[in-house]
DNA sequence: TTATGTATACCGTCTAGTGAGTATATTATA
DNA sequence: TATAATATACTCACTAGACGGTATACATAA
């Protein structure tokens, strides 16, 4: 197996990921990103066997750093869970204000391969939206929230919908509006906890972290 | 002007909304939307002068068909406007659970062209996804609702959500989740104006008409 | 000396868009 | 009324280039 990370590979995953979240892969050719990647095309094909394997990869490498990115924006705010998630909101917000910004990868590469159910792409942004999921599901649970899984699935709808709006109308308030509904949704669920079982919500102190781009 | 439909115009435009929404505008040539349409490409560049006119007529056809499929969703639903707005969601899991079904074509077209600001379908999209917004401020300041803009952009980030998600996993019960999440939402502001002055809400009744696949 | 990695050069196919011409219908003129 | 002129709506055949992918050869290192 080549899965392993040889230079040259991950060279040209970089290039892929630039490319083709800049672009859009159906507008990005495999020269284009042999070439960016500085090798040439054989030497691409020698270490991917296809394109849609190359776009595999792409997804593949966005998806721990992705997360880990909105585990940080969540971890390093203040105030209650309610507070913290709404956080997520407005750190992409700020992110969405950069003109290289183009919305989700894993959603727009959804969107280009709709017709091509089974493409091994598709299932690479499945499992990486499926583990943001069971990641906000399990720390709400934490928090005491009852219905930790179905509150985590509306306000993963919040965000998708959030990427999928503010692309669209390019306006980066769309994201706060998504954060002050996810807020509400999640305050009500937190506050249930807290009629049964007084307190227990502690306001977490952290640093602010300034945030980079989010794919 | 040619801007009135010619039946040749017409034909070609048809044929562009079924290829381009089944499956994605890059993937589908000029030549196949012109075979398609019984016409020969000559024909359709007579007719429009660019592929790019092409996707801008396809998803300008496709506006206030859209529009008027969720506002009789809405309107035939029973109960409060909560409950009427929840309807629009399951209406729509059940259009996502048709196999041809392939999300949102404003949102996808949106994701496509991503790297191109200022394309007209762009502008068609932004258009089409404010009216909708409009329209659902409009329906909840009637009822009473103070906070009505908001709240509609709150629901059309989830109705957006639910599209982008429910594409990603083929799963149409996350269309109902999304709905839960509105109907609470729109819940909660319907209460604070009967809070204020009582009743007004009627449960209206109607008939549930079957519903289209809806793009 | 065998496996890994890279390069040059190429193939067949598909792409958006065009050049040049034609059938038909309508209008203007004698 | 017959004829000439013009506009509309269409077709066939083509271009120039981009596309994904490959055959072959050469280099390097264990």
């Amino acid at each position: 197996m080549k899965e392993n990370q040889s230079p040259t590979r991950a060279k040209i995953i970089a290039a892929a990921e630039r490319l083709f979240y800049a672009e859009g892969i159906g507008r990005v050719s495999v020269d284009a990103v042999a070439e960016k990647a500085g090798v040439t095309k054989r030497t691409l094909y020698y270490h991917f066997t296809s394109k849609d394997e190359l776009i595999e990869a792409y997804l593949t490498a966005r998806d721990q750093p992705n997360l880990a990115l909105f585990r940080r924006w969540f971890e390093t705010a203040d105030g209650t869970v309610a507070d913290k998630t709404k956080a997520i909101f407005l750190n992409l917000g700020h992110s969405a204000s950069h003109p290289r910004w183009k919305g989700c990868g894993f959603l727009r590469t959804s969107a280009e391969l709709a017709s091509l159910p089974g493409h091994p792409a598709l299932k690479v942004g499945a499992a990486h939206k499926k583990r943001f999921e069971s990641w906000l599901a399990a720390t709400f649970a934490e928090a005491g929230i009852g219905s930790a899984e179905p509150l985590a699935r509306q306000v993963l709808l919040l965000l998708d919908g959030s990427f999928a709006v503010t692309l669209l109308q390019r306006d980066p308030t769309y994201m706060d509006a998504a954060g002050d509904a996810a807020r509400v949704l999640v305050g009500t669920a937190l506050r249930q906890v807290r009629g049964r079982r007084p307190i227990e919500e502690s306001n977490q102190l952290s640093l602010k972290l300034d945030n980079e781009s989010s794919r």
